[in-house]
DNA sequence: CTCACGCTTTGGTCGTACCATTCTAGGCGA
DNA sequence: TCGCCTAGAATGGTACGACCAAAGCGTGAG
C-alpha cells in the first residue's frame, strides 16, 4: 500500500481512481477519513488531501465535512466533460464562422436522429417550449437572459432527443463555451423575432415528423445567424474578441 | 486579495484561473512561489498548494521544482479534454453503435470540408499515408498497434484538413477515448483488409475532389465497422460466418 | 416525549521544519 | 584564460502537530 514515487499525491490519486473505475469503490461509497488514509498509506496528511483534491477536481469525489463526512465516490456526469471543453474553448478563441459550421453540421444530424428516435410526447414538449420562446422574443422588451437560457435548454433538449449521449455532451459543452455569444445576438430585434419564429417552425416540423422541412428550417436558422453576425462585424472590425470579454470576479 | 470564504483553495484557484483566462497571466508566465503567494493571500501554504493542484489537474498549470521552478501557465491542449471524456466513457460504457453514429456524422462533414478547404499537397499526403496503412494491413502478421496508431493519425489529419479546430479536437478526443476498441477490431483479418482498402479509396476520392465518391467510401467504412461489430457480438452462431472469412482479392 | 446541549468525528487551515531537486555563481585547477 | 566542479540559494515535496469549524449523534433536563 505505501508509496514512495516522486509525486506521492498523484500516485495515490491514481490508485484510488483505479479502484473507482474498476468498481472496487462504487458510487455512493465512502473513502476512509483523511487521518485513516494517512496511516494506511504511510504518508503525511497533506499528501492525502492533495490526492483527494485531484479526484475532486476530476469529478470523481465529493467531499463533505463534519461527522459522517469524508470523501464520497460520485457518478460522473456530462457537466465535467463540458466544463473541461468549455475551459479549453475559452483559451482558444476562434472565429464565429467555425463554431457555426460545427454546430450546423451537428444540428442537422441531431434533428434527424431526434425525429427518428424521440417519443411524440417529447416532440410536443419541444414545440411547446419553442412557442414559448417565440412569444418571449416577440415582446417589446424581452428578458434576453431568460430567452437565451431557454434557447440553450431547447438545444440541449433536442440533443437529448437524439438518444445519443455524445451529441448531448458536445452540444452541452458548446452551449457552456459560447453562452455569452448567443446572448449578444438576441439584442438585434429583427434577428430575434425571425429566429424565434424559425425555432417554432423547426419544432413543429420535428413534431410532425417532416424531416426535410425540419432540416430546411434548421438551415434557415444558420442563414439568419450568419446574416446577423455579418451585420455586426461590418462596422467594427474585431473578429475574435467577445468570448474573453466577460470579466466577472 | 485575501480570502475567507468556505474553501479558500478553490477560491484562490478560481481567481488564478480567471487571471489566466482573461490573459492577465499569459501562457509561459510564472506564478509567484508558493511561499510568496502564501503571504500575498494571507493564508497557509497548504491552501496554496491545493489551489495549484486543482489548476494543475485542469491542465492550466505545470509545476517544476528546483531553483527557477514554480507554477508555469500552460496552453491547454486537447489532451485534457480527451482525458476527461475518456474517464467519463469509462464510467458510462455506451453501445458502440452510439459512437459509430456520432463518428459517422462527424466524418461526413469533415470529408466534405476537407475536400473544399485542404491544399492539394495535404490531400496527396493523406493518400500516401492511407496507401501505407493499406499495405501494412495486407501483411500476414501486421503490427496492430502501429496500424491502429496510423489509423488514428489519418483520422486526425483528415480532421485537420477540414480547417476547423472544433472537428479536429472532437475527433482527437474520440480517438483517445476509444483507442482500445479500434485496436481490437483490427484483429479480424477480413475487416482489416477491407478497411485498409477502403481507407485508400476514400483518400483517393478526396485527393481527386470527388465528393460523392468520398462520401460513399466513407459510408462503406461504417458498414464494414458495423458488420465487424455485429459478428463479434454474435459469435459462431450466425449462418454466414463461413463466406465472410474469405478474402476479396 | 421533546428539545437543547455538548461530545465526537472529520474536513479545513496554519505553521514549522526538513528533504530533494535544480539552477547559478564563484572558485579552483589545467 | 577556459572549463569543470562544488557550495549555496531558491523552490517544490513531505511530514508532523496543533487548532478551528461544521455536522451528526447521543444523552440528559424539562
Amino acid at each position: 500500500m505505501p508509496v514512495q514515487a516522486g509525486r506521492a499525491s498523484e500516485e495515490i490519486a491514481l490508485q484510488v481512481e483505479a479502484a473507482i473505475v474498476n468498481g472496487r469503490l462504487a458510487p455512493g461509497g465512502r473513502l476512509p477519513s483523511e487521518r485513516e488514509m494517512q496511516s494506511q498509506f504511510g504518508t503525511g496528511r497533506g499528501v492525502i488531501r492533495e490526492a483527494i483534491k485531484i479526484l475532486q477536481q476530476k469529478g470523481l469525489l465529493e467531499v463533505r465535512k463534519g461527522a459522517k463526512g469524508g470523501a464520497y465516490v460520485r457518478q460522473l456526469d456530462v457537466g465535467n466533460v463540458s466544463e473541461s471543453l468549455a475551459l479549453f474553448l475559452k483559451q482558444h478563441p476562434m472565429e464565429p464562422e467555425k463554431v457555426i459550421e460545427f454546430r450546423e453540421s451537428l444540428d442537422r444530424t441531431i434533428t434527424q436522429l431526434a425525429i427518428a428516435h424521440a417519443e411524440q410526447a417529447e416532440k410536443d414538449e419541444l414545440l411547446k417550449e419553442a412557442l414559448r420562446l417565440e412569444a418571449m422574443l416577440l415582446e417589446d422588451e424581452p428578458d434576453l437572459i431568460d430567452a437565451s437560457e431557454l434557447d440553450r435548454q431547447l438545444n440541449i433538449k433536442l440533443a437529448r432527443m437524439a438518444r445519443n449521449p455524445l451529441f448531448e455532451w458536445v452540444m452541452h459543452a458548446l452551449q457552456m463555451g459560447f453562452s455569452s455569444h448567443d446572448y449578444a445576438l438576441y439584442e438585434d430585434r429583427t434577428y430575434r423575432i425571425k429566429a424565434g419564429a424559425n425555432w417554432s417552425n423547426t419544432a413543429r416540423a420535428i413534431a410532425n415528423g417532416e424531416i426535410m422541412r425540419a432540416l430546411a428550417y434548421n438551415g434557415h436558422h444558420y442563414v439568419l445567424l450568419r446574416q446577423c453576425i455579418d451585420e455586426k462585424a461590418a462596422p467594427a472590425s474585431a473578429p475574435n474578441t467577445g468570448f474573453l470579454q466577460e470579466d466577472n470576479h
